[in-house]
RNA sequence: GUGAGCGUAGCUCAGCUGGUGGUAGCACCGGGUUGUGGCCUCGGCGGUCGUGGGUUCAAGUCCCAUCGCUCACCCCA
């Protein structure tokens, strides 16, 4: 038994080989769309300023209150672990003058996020999303084009989920939303939950999505903020599920729907799956349109999502697409020390005319070395033994059918590879 | 931060009211085939039963503590 003492930090996982094939499959599937909707990619760091996130995320989150993995520098400024993608992309905008390239930037970036959370099913410490930025537009299309990108990767990775929308307004109907809210949460603050209680002093918003039941009950009355958006928002929100639906993208209206973040303006959107557990949402995200100004920025309006990497790769393996095999073209067995040692050149050879190309170097029997191409799922084995290397010839065999073919070989040894190469074309 | 459940082989798990740790499955290695994989078959490798105390003639099993994991709440991707 070995007694390992240093283990992975709680919440941080490794990604190990039969995992990685599925993570590479949903990235790979969502580069594709963002690149057919014209998104470009941004990298940015992992650590930043706290207080990017303090000014962006809103310092009464929970994310900022309570979850931030935050340390002092050897300079003691504190510094904090990203736990979301926006608030660096938007900085990174502002600090590199992107605004002044042109009309409107179409980003995306993909990386790992860190939250101090307890650890549950579908929801870890540190944890990947894909997010996608859109800045420069007012365009209720745009909107609707975000949602599209997210639904899109969805089709193309072969999962379901549906999508609700909300509009939450502006600087200019949101307070007064609130105002109207909270009066009607005063009324019967007595028959609410503690939770509700509290909330409805600190984010009135946010009780709408009260899980009570006996709380929604008081609530089927509650004000809508739907009904109360401003003429600006109240348009712009029809657009938006009007080119929706022009798209053929079903959605639900959900006025109950809050995010946990500060800046969302206008539009925010969900998608939503129930073969998770208690972790629903796969992918977030709305529009943000004072947050560049407010971090120093020209007024320059955004929209955003981001989606859950665990998540997506949690639905893909339940669903059964675990197994996304590694393929070899070609496993070399030999037999013999002489064998080895001429083949381990030919593999390096076979390797410089593009081919996937493994042996083995434990000296295991031939019986061993087959199982392994199998394992491999090797499309063909090729054989060289001390026989084949007097008799200038390799057995090559097809580990599908079976079959296998002599191949003669030149004298001269750098014409072995082309000549292999040629036959497993496949 | 709060609550519940679970820790036995690398992995998945049996192990009853306490009485010698399972020929268990998967994986790995080897034989059955002098140089031919998948299927089959035979064998092998592999355990401080999470840790520390306690009860008992006797603890994987009961009790306490502790650590770890999981799920849920809160919140979120």
């Amino acid at each position: 038994m070995i007694i390992l003492s240093i283990k992975a930090l709680k919440g941080f996982k490794d990604i190990l080989p039969d995992e990685a094939g599925l993570w590479q499959f949903i990235e790979q599937t969502a580069r594709d769309v963002f690149h057919r909707y014209g998104l470009e990619e941004i990298k940015v760091p992992i650590l930043e300023k706290t207080e990017l996130f303090v000014r962006t995320i809103g310092a009464s989150t929970d994310i900022v209150e309570k979850e931030m993995y935050t340390f002092e520098d050897r300079n003691g400024s504190l510094i904090t672990m990203r736990p979301e993608g926006t608030a660096s992309v938007i900085r990174a905008y502002i600090e590199n003058g992107l605004f002044v390239r042109g009309a409107v930037q179409r980003l995306y970036t993909i990386g790992p996020m860190f939250r101090h959370e307890r650890p549950q099913k579908g929801r870890l410490r540190q944890f990947h999303q894909m997010s996608v930025e859109v800045l420069g537009s007012n365009s209720a299309r745009i909107d609707t084009e975000v949602m599209a990108i997210a639904w899109q990767i969805l089709q193309d990775i072969g999962l379901q989920a549906s999508l609700e929308v909300n509009s939450l307004g502006c600087a200019a109907c949101r307070p007064s939303f609130k105002e109207i809210l909270q009066e009607f949460l005063q009324e019967r603050l007595s028959h609410l939950c503690d939770d509700c209680q509290r909330r409805s002093n600190t984010n009135p918003l946010r009780v709408l999505d009260c899980k009570s039941e006996h709380c929604q009950a008081e609530y089927v009355s509650a004000p809508s903020i739907i009904d109360h958006l401003c003429q600006g928002c109240r348009d712009h929100f029809e657009e938006v599920k009007q080119t929706l639906s022009s798209l053929n993208i079903s959605f639900a209206v959900n006025p109950k729907m809050v995010r946990g973040l500060d800046y969302y303006t206008r539009t925010t959107f969900e998608l939503i799956t129930t073969e998770l557990g208690a972790q629903g949402a796969i992918g977030a995200g709305g529009r943000y349109d004072g947050l560049v100004q407010q971090l120093g920025g020209p007024e320059v309006p955004g929209i955003g999502f981001a989606m859950g990497m665990e998540r997506l790769v949690m639905l893909l393996s339940q669903k059964g697409h675990g197994e996304i095999s590694h393929v070899l073209d070609l496993f070399l067995i030999t037999l013999g020390e002489k064998a080895h040692e001429k083949g381990f050149i030919l593999m390096q050879m076979l390797r410089a005319q593009g081919l996937r190309v493994m042996m083995d170097h434990e000296g295991r029997s031939m019986k061993n070395q087959l199982k392994q191409a199998d394992k491999q799922n090797a499309w063909f084995a090729l054989i060289l033994g001390e026989r084949e290397l007097e008799n200038l010839e390799v057995v090559l065999k097809d580990m599908h059918s079976g079959e296998q073919e002599l191949i003669e070989l030149a004298p001269a040894f750098e014409d072995w590879a082309p000549v292999i190469k040629q036959k497993i074309k496949h």
